[in-house]
DNA sequence: GCAACTATGGAACGCCATTCCATAATTATG
DNA sequence: CATAATTATGGAATGGCGTTCCATAGTTGC
């Protein structure tokens, strides 16, 4: 029978002077995940930022899917919370919505990974808090209690949509080295160059896509969805 | 100086009868993806049910990433090429639209892995692919050329979300062992027991969510938004 | 002063994608 | 027909990851 080697603790580093917290690590998390994106949060490269081992961040937080859930929601919370988005003194609902709307783009656009964690919490904290704030704004708009469900979901998902995409494309270009319009460029000239019987649509907006703007695009979205809402349903 | 150690074949298995092919790879990745989740694709899995050595799946696959994108895109296409899909006698373009969508929100219902790996491969083959299909749409219906690119991306976020966040439901429920059902019952009781004061909302449509039913309420929202395309702008 | 508990940090484990490489099968070449 | 070159295979090795294990250092209650 082998007998196993037992760990050794050698002598060890002395123990830090001001103990870790969960908010400390989420913090560190974030600026990991800021500055390296979402491979650039490993249990690794965080103990070393943290100047502990990966043992001591596992009595704070249960797992990695924990952690970026943590980091997710501080972000939405303060996005959901910023006095912009907050205080909207007698603004339309119309005018909250594409307001929320856009400071949800604009959090995932300085915080990519953002878009991915929020598909692999759902139902959570982060996704409650934009739902509410969309709901209170459509109850405003008074869409009938029996479509609330229906209207929230149709934003939140068309909202969801361009930040999962957005993440996509960052990540997407940020591994082939390309910064944002270098990858639009990319795209373009490829989707120009498709065969114009199979694909005549796809060949005629890609030159639309070359010279887009991401955030206007994603505001007329919102707004053809507001009209939506606004119309009367057909027969 | 150190000698590494070289490798050395034994004697190995007899080689394959019939040979690899990047198809039989591709099926298999399909049906291991169907079965075990997006967790239950690796090349070892992979290898085995070849009964190969993931060296061999390398001459065929340049990486995972490559083998994700083109088992997604073998799903789209055949979704998209469906005959209900495809043969649209006299349809109008808003029926059409549905059709589409719903063949989207199906397949990616039948194969959730679809909705993730979408967001791993932008603004490639597979994208066009619906790109292209719902843009013909916009264009009979009479959208002004400068709106194609907007209108289009409208309904394919949103159709991207709700299929993103399908399979991140999904996904996390297998990962609890929960069924769709057990898990949209969770997520109600949680937002019902919500601070009444912070989040009226969610609390009053978790009652909804218990009993909804999914493909509803995404088709709900495609005609949200074709209302939407359909009416004059705000001025 | 000592036991119980809370934290810590580093080593170890098992799994993964990927690479390396000896070699078998096939094709091209003289 | 022999033999060189190429194509294709499969298993071993590599390095990185999330996670677990555990000796131990502080801290608290008795």
């Amino acid at each position: 029978m082998v007998q196993k080697a037992p760990h050794k603790r050698t002598s060890g580093s002395p123990r830090r002077e001001e103990s870790l917290s969960r908010e400390q690590i989420i913090e560190a998390s974030i600026e990991l995940l800021d500055s390296g994106g979402e491979g650039g949060l490993t249990f690794r490269t965080l103990s070393e930022r943290l100047a502990t081992g990966p043992g001591a961040i596992y009595w704070h937080i249960s797992n990695k899917s924990d952690l970026l859930s943590a980091a997710c929601d501080t972000i939405i919370a303060r996005t959901m919370n910023a006095p912009l988005v907050s205080a909207t003194p007698k603004a339309t609902p119309q005018a909250t919505i594409r307001l929320l709307a856009l400071a949800m783009f604009d959090a995932i656009d300085a915080h990519p990974w953002v878009g991915s964690a929020l598909t692999g919490a759902p139902g959570q904290s982060p996704m409650v808090r934009i739902v509410e704030r969309i709901g209170q704004q459509i109850r405003a708009l008074g869409v009938p209690k029996k479509e609330h469900w229906v209207t929230a979901s149709a934003l939140l998902n068309y909202i969801l949509g361009v930040g999962g995409r957005n993440a996509a494309n960052g990540q997407f270009a940020r591994m082939q080295g390309l910064d944002r319009s270098d990858f639009l460029e990319a795209v373009s000239t490829a989707w120009s160059q498709l065969d114009p019987e199979e694909y005549p649509f796809v060949r005629s907006v890609a030159g639309h896509l070359r010279s887009h703007d991401d955030r206007e695009d994603f505001l007329a979205g919102i707004d053809l969805i507001l009209r939506g809402i606004g119309s009367p349903h057909r027969i």
